[in-house]
RNA sequence: GGAGAGGUGACCGAGUUGGCUUAAGGUGCACGCCUGCUAAGCGUGUGUGGGGGCAACUUCACCGAGGGUUCGAAUCCCUCCCUCUCCGCCA
């Protein structure tokens, strides 16, 4: 949520970010509301305390003996008047709130402006294609009934679930150990485990909600929302606190099954592991102070490059074009992995600076050098995904033979196996 | 799921026959005084958010959340949420 006077200040290019965005949200009508409510509110607290000030004279009145039943009849009718103001503002509140919560966060300005994911600009490369002196499979063909199984999981719920067996089931867990592991001990980050389940406020406090609700997972009995990163309980943990000195900066890494409905989606990406309903991901969010947030940013996506660089895979880092970042986010960072086998790059994680707008929503502030109170800005990434990370390791380490070599980085959370 | 207790400021903790409480008192914290140093002591200050004002300042709201009663609500009524204890169920 951006903060309204920022939008009142800011009018012009707050409807050129929602524009570049290919977001809606009606600029105008929340300048009128905000100017409506700012008017109301005058009057309001004019009038209270005109009301607060006489109701302390009846007491006065009384313990003189005198009486207080004029007064009384005269506030009656002040009272009445706060009451219908006091009403016509809590309405006003509720649509301005509404409004604001609607409206994208306003891009960086270093971010690249564009219509859709064709206009995101290459970073870097790091590694380069594998070459084979054989054609390699993809990891369907790799995998499928050995490592993985499509078909149980489909039973049991649909399509859009899979299941990892065995040696698969195994290579899973490694990779999430491995990614755990290495946050924690090379680059410092505490770890965390937290609800999979949410409450509607929670999904608000991070942006999911009001816009995405139809992507997710909703448990209507309780109103309770299956989690479609760890971004949500974690960013919210902070949620209506005023973060003490040793709170932030704060580095937290997350492992967390993922679920989303990704509806609109059916037919992109269908094949195997690449788009799932339900997914394992290791997450990592920052709190951080305003002033060096950008700087968390690039760090952030160099933790990330990290865990590739040690996998030995092949990838590009991309910066999203305005039309492809996401609501709540001011610049995103996308690492995509190469998978030979698919011939594509996959996206394994999403880099995100959210400045303020997620900390006012969810209300997590801090104080600054000079004590004074302010949000915090908060940053999410992956580190990585499971899934697609499992496709372009198992498609770049092949062999003829349709054995995978396991690089080394990995060998210890597979009982010391080099090969599978 | 059943029964009971409770949710007050950074923390502890009064206040629940509605009105000198602008939330007592304490701890902590900050500044000052005192002081050979430290401690103790003394004094002052110490929340968040909104509105108005160039500013000093002023005003409103907030005692779990939301409604209601009243001239006036931390205090009374209703609904909901959360925590704790006991019972039941259970990995």
């Amino acid at each position: 949520m951006l903060d309204v006077r920022f939008i009142r200040d800011n009018a012009a290019l707050v409807k050129e970010a929602v524009h570049n965005k290919n977001e809606k949200a009606d600029i105008d009508r929340i300048l009128e509301l905000d100017a409506q409510k700012r008017k109301l509110q005058f009057d309001y607290d004019t009038k209270r305390a005109e009301q607060n000030r006489v109701s302390k004279q009846v007491p006065i009145l009384k313990k003189q003996g005198l009486d207080a039943s004029g007064l009384i009849a005269e506030m009656q009718k002040i009272a009445a008047e706060v009451k219908a103001i006091g009403q016509t503002l809590g309405e006003i509140t509720a649509q301005l709130d509404a409004a604001l919560l609607v409206v994208p966060n306003v891009p960086h300005p270093s971010v690249p402006i564009g219509r859709d994911e064709s206009d995101n600009e290459l970073v870097h490369e790091w590694g380069e294609k594998r070459k084979f002196d054989f054609v390699p499979k993809d990891h369907l063909a790799l995998a499928d009934g050995k490592l993985l199984d499509f078909k149980r999981p489909a039973k049991l719920t649909g399509s859009g679930f899979a299941g990892y067996t065995g040696v698969g089931a195994l290579l899973e867990r490694a990779l999430i150990n491995f990614m755990l592991d290495f946050h924690v001990q090379k680059h410092g980050y505490n770890e965390i485990s937290l609800p999979y389940i949410v409450s509607r406020t929670t999904m608000t406090g991070t942006g999911q909600l009001p816009k995405l609700e139809d992507d997710m997972y909703h448990i209507s009995e309780d109103d309770l929302f299956l989690i479609p990163t760890a971004e949500v309980p974690v960013t919210n943990y902070y949620a209506n606190e005023i973060l003490k000195n040793d709170q932030i900066p704060q580095k937290f890494v997350a492992y967390s099954p993922c679920f989303r409905r990704e509806a609109g989606s059916y037919g992109k990406d269908t094949k195997g592991l690449q788009r799932l309903h339900q997914f394992n991901k290791v997450e990592m969010v920052r709190f951080s102070e305003p002033d060096v947030s950008y700087d968390v940013l690039e760090e952030m996506v160099r933790d990330a490059e990290d865990l590739l660089q040690a996998l030995e895979l092949h990838y590009r880092v991309v910066t999203l074009a305005t039309g492809d970042l996401s609501f709540a986010s001011a610049k995103t960072y996308d690492l995509e992995v190469w998978a030979p086998g698919t011939g594509r790059y996959l996206e394994v994680s999403s880099v995100s600076n959210f400045e303020a707008f997620q900390a006012r929503r969810a209300n997590i502030r801090y104080r600054d050098a000079n004590d004074k109170v302010s949000y915090v800005h908060t940053l999410n990434g992956s580190g990585l995904a499971t899934p697609r990370t499992f496709i372009a390791l198992i498609e770049t380490w092949q062999n003829a033979d349709g054995s995978i070599s396991i690089p080394e980085a990995l060998r210890p959370y597979l009982y010391g196996m080099e090969q599978i």
